[in-house]
DNA sequence: GCCGTTACTGCAAACGTTTGCCATATACCG
DNA sequence: CGGTATATGGCAAACGTTTGCAGTAACGGC
């Protein structure tokens, strides 16, 4: 019969298929509660067979809706630094698992310039129905003004004061509290900070080491509050200058794990052992963090965690429900390289003797 | 004057604001040599003032056109693994430039299951122009069926034969045999090599690795070439058992750079040394690798260049334009995980005991 | 001053879906 | 057996863009 072939898009053969309209063979698809169960098993066994998808301009120019979000990683505007942190990517891969399991596909966009730019161009353009922005590093203002557009977002980042966009992050006041009350637990005195506190995640932590240093009558000492950016190998030479100027210090706070084993490698390149003359905390626990020479005592991130709440809240703010920020617990891990008493007893940690300094040396500066 | 509100997309809204009409909007927006420079800037204004961008969906629609490049990352089938060789990180992160350089935007799949099915769903739902597979790992039959649906795709990974796609990939023959000659120079007779040949890449690594053996006169040793799976720590266990075996081994090539620093990592828990008893040679060059206890001395895959490759290939083959495999050279980087004879002497690696062996012991297995 | 040419601009159709509303078929009740 | 309620399917409009074709203004030549 002659069918209008006026309409030949390939859901019209798909209908013609089964013989059915074309509007019934959208709604079975979608699963439209108006379709009988046997007309929609019709229907998508002759989709199979055609080997038909639902095109995806078709639909999001009609729903207008993508089903599709944004993940943005805004580098520091650092040159090339390519995605460099583990960590990031580890959060990066717990989004896709999450994103996908919620039926939504990943744009990803990593942008060394101002964010918003993206942002806009996500939004306007309609390539996505929200966007989660990893780490707010620098651009807290640029996401303020953001947050009025209404579109739905979610921060991977910390928590401040009047902010208007919504964030998920780990607990980092507590992160950076616990790794310097951990390092002076063990002794330490003289501990160095590493990490930018231009960023908020790392002033958080800043202000948590203050704390344990306050609570145990250490005084802040300005020097070794060490403003090291990411990318590139800022640490590393960050601790070689410590090291070369005199400057005195028996335990470091890193701000990531890589900062951590640059510290270390600086550190043992300059004949200095860790833990036994330097104990250090890293952060996030990367997995390579516990197979690093020594082992990697650190502040562990919940990534699966952060990545399974910015999916659940975005997805929460694209169906127009409200959503609120998250902090997520640390937790520290110890491991070898902040022991300083022990680390000579310890099981599967050998060989590497301390250097110059006595077994019993780890007082030797400071107090 | 009663302006035709039928037509009330944004971009009708930057029509009336630029006092043209939408067409000559569309045109000029899209750079049109239709267009006057004059009326070009006028319309770019009006669209920059009410923060217009393109629709996606409606652009998509009519071009049949979506700027936009799948990437889809395989993951072996094993449970969640999540995102975690470097190595395929750096590749994706440049894949990530090379594309938005382009102006193509990035769409991320990790896959675990068949990724046919996933392609099939980005092809037949228009959600992109073309895909970039990361590695072939186990789907050569799968990639080499999807060839024929002439649906743009490029393969990071090893050329086979009657292979119906294309693929950019390292000389992994040449890598393989770099690593084991490499190791032969060193002394070593019994090398161990690390990885699962199932997976093409692989398969031409073995190869290599058995014609610098067969080139040095030395026999294969099946129980030597151990099927390490990605994932999980399969690698570190391999090592283990074997040592627990008493296999008499005096070096590794791993497959990659992660399998070598757990292997280094099983040897030195068993008082084994790198590089006195046993050296070894990664493959990557992760950034990392430069920084384990010893350095490894690794096969560098040139990631840049591949993504680069990668994405030249695809963005002609989205214009028709035909392609071809091709090949780019690897460069054995030597550090100090392989250098058996000068270990103690080289700068920058320290302490660390050779354990039992004796220093000159290199050739205390085989003959 | 008129016509031919050039250089723009505007109209309207088409891309493939979804969905409100109406039409039809079926079943059930009286 | 007729009428109504119910369940299901079909029609057509609309989403925002691009682009072939046609129309118009400007301009210069005769």
């Amino acid at each position: 019969m002659g069918k209008k072939r006026a309409r030949n898009s390939k859901m019209a053969e798909v209908a013609e298929r089964a013989g059915v309209s074309l509007s019934t063979v959208s709604r079975a698809l979608s699963g439209s509660p108006l379709i009988s169960e046997q007309t929609c098993r019709l229907v998508r066994k002759a989709a199979e067979r055609l080997n038909y998808r639902v095109d995806a301009a078709g639909s999001s120019l009609r729903t207008g809706l993508t089903r599709t979000v944004g993940v943005i990683i805004p580098l520091a505007h650092a040159a090339k630094q390519n995605l460099s942190d583990p960590f990031f990517l580890e959060m990066l891969g717990g989004i896709a698992d999450e994103l996908s399991a919620c039926g939504y596909s990943l744009l990803l966009n990593k942008v060394t310039e101002d964010p918003a730019e993206w942002i806009s161009t996500i939004a306007q353009g309609r390539r996505a129905d929200g966007v989660i922005v990893i780490g707010q590093s620098l651009h807290h203002e640029v996401l303020n003004r953001l947050a009025s557009t209404q579109f739905p977002m979610v921060v991977w980042g910390a928590l401040m004061k009047g902010q208007r966009y919504v964030t998920v992050g780990s607990d980092n006041e507590d992160g950076g509290h616990a790794a310097a009350a951990h390092l002076i637990s063990q002794g330490c005195r003289n501990i160095v900070f590493l990490g930018d506190p231009a960023a908020p995640e790392v002033a958080a932590r800043l202000e948590g080491y203050a704390r344990a240093l306050r609570d145990a009558g250490i005084d802040r000492e300005p020097h070794l509050e060490v403003a090291v950016r990411f990318g590139s190998d800022t640490a590393y030479h960050a601790v070689g200058s410590l090291i070369e100027a005199d400057v005195e210090f028996d335990g470091i706070v890193a701000c990531s794990d890589v900062f951590a084993m640059s510290a270390i490698r600086a550190l043992s390149e300059r004949g200095r052992s860790v833990p036994a003359d330097v104990a250090i905390v890293g952060y996030d626990d990367i997995p390579f963090a516990a197979y690093t020479t020594p082992p990697l005592t650190t502040i562990r991130q919940n990534c699966h965690m952060g990545a399974r709440l910015l999916v659940e809240k975005l997805v929460s703010a694209i169906r127009h429900e409200r959503i609120e920020s998250a902090v997520i617990p640390t937790e520290l891990v110890v491991r070898a390289s902040s022991l300083r008493e022990h680390y000579r007893a310890l099981p599967g940690i050998r060989g590497r003797r301390p250097s110059r300094s006595t077994a019993h040396g780890r007082k030797s500066s400071a107090g």
